[in-house]
DNA sequence: AAGTGCTCCAACCGCCATGTT
DNA sequence: AAACATGGCGGTTGGAGCACT
């Protein structure tokens, strides 16, 4: 727990709200009782408002915190469950530490929690077991240098929540068009993208090159939370990609970007997913790539779009 | 019993996207 | 278009409690 004394240090930003005179640290069963009643009669929202209406000496964020990760009726308590687990792995393996995404795919857990549990344990685990847990690959075989690892850790912590990549460009989770000049599936390798723009594709991928939005709208699918989860769950379901099936999937380029062959991204998505339907980030976006023919196709995608 | 080190996880942080004015 | 408000995210912190000496 924080010390409920100590601000935020050295840095000179000013707080998302004014700390004076506000309560931080534990809270108590009043509080919770405060807070969980007046969300029962209210409900969720206007959280910067809610203290002062509530009752509370604590700030809009520290109330949806504690009512989102503790107090909400749906929040699971206890051990996480065997199955829960392995689906955490295949999740991570797929998303990376996109840890709303992967909540929202387990009832009753929250974000929060899953970060904590795979920190403390999964985390170790893997790395008991000679597997990275980054990139679920085997330790020894990393052929990524830990300079490159450090490198992409600082991108990745500039650019917050906003990669739809995992930090080693895995095959599995490619953003990127296909190519009018190529007929290839170019899958943008945000690393370098970031290190040059100082920006990475937010919400549109078309933001990536804005001279040419209109002609890129054309090659990117998008599609809406309910295709996105059921294509979410025939990846859950499948096992890790087999030998072959990476054979065909893109291949790192000397421009540092990925390229694979349209025909084998045909039915390669990039997906567009709201917060609201499953507890989604608001800036959740990628591309997943699904060979699995009993999984996403291409009558799902015309279907929507 | 007391001291030390470690683990866990609730809570906080800064940042960013989106919506509103 | 700009400024502001709000909600939500992943990363990080540090106190409580446990294990060990």
């Amino acid at each position: 727990m924080r010390n409920p004394t100590s601000g935020s240090g050295t840095t000179s930003k000013t707080p998302c709200c004014s700390k004076v005179g506000l309560k931080r640290g534990p809270w108590t069963p009043e509080e919770d009782e405060l807070l969980a009643n007046y969300i029962k009669k209210e409900g969720e929202g206007r959280w910067r408002t809610l203290p002062k209406r509530a009752g509370l000496l604590r700030c809009g964020k520290s109330c949806r915190l504690r009512w989102m990760n503790y107090l909400r009726p749906s929040v699971k308590r206890g051990q996480i469950a065997p199955d829960e687990e392995d689906l955490i792995l295949r999740l991570h393996r797929l998303l990376g530490n996109r840890w709303s995404l992967i909540a929202g795919r387990i009832p009753g857990r929250t974000d929060n929690e899953i970060k904590n549990y795979w920190n403390t344990h999964l985390s170790k685990k893997l790395i008991s077991q000679g597997i990275d847990p980054r990139t679920h690959k085997p330790l020894s075989n990393s052929t990524h240098s830990s300079s490159d690892q450090d490198q992409f850790k600082a991108s990745s912590s500039k650019a917050n929540n906003r990669l739809p990549i995992s930090p080693n460009p895995n095959p599995t989770e490619m953003a990127g068009i296909v190519s009018k000049n190529t007929g290839y599936f170019e899958a943008t390798n945000l690393e370098d993208q970031y290190e040059q723009t100082g920006s990475l594709p937010m919400r549109n991928a078309n933001v990536q090159n804005s001279d040419n939005s209109s002609a890129m709208d054309d090659e990117i699918h998008y599609c809406t939370d309910d295709v996105f989860s059921s294509f979410l769950n025939s990846l859950i379901n499948e096992e890790a990609l087999t030998t072959s099936q990476h054979q065909v999937l893109p291949q790192l380029q000397p421009n540092g970007n990925f390229m694979a062959p349209a025909a084998v991204v045909s039915d390669t998505l990039m997906i567009s997913s709201s917060a609201q339907t499953f507890g989604f980030g608001t800036s959740w976006e990628g591309a997943f790539h699904q060979n699995d023919p009993k999984g996403f196709t291409d009558e799902h995608v015309e279907k929507h779009f």
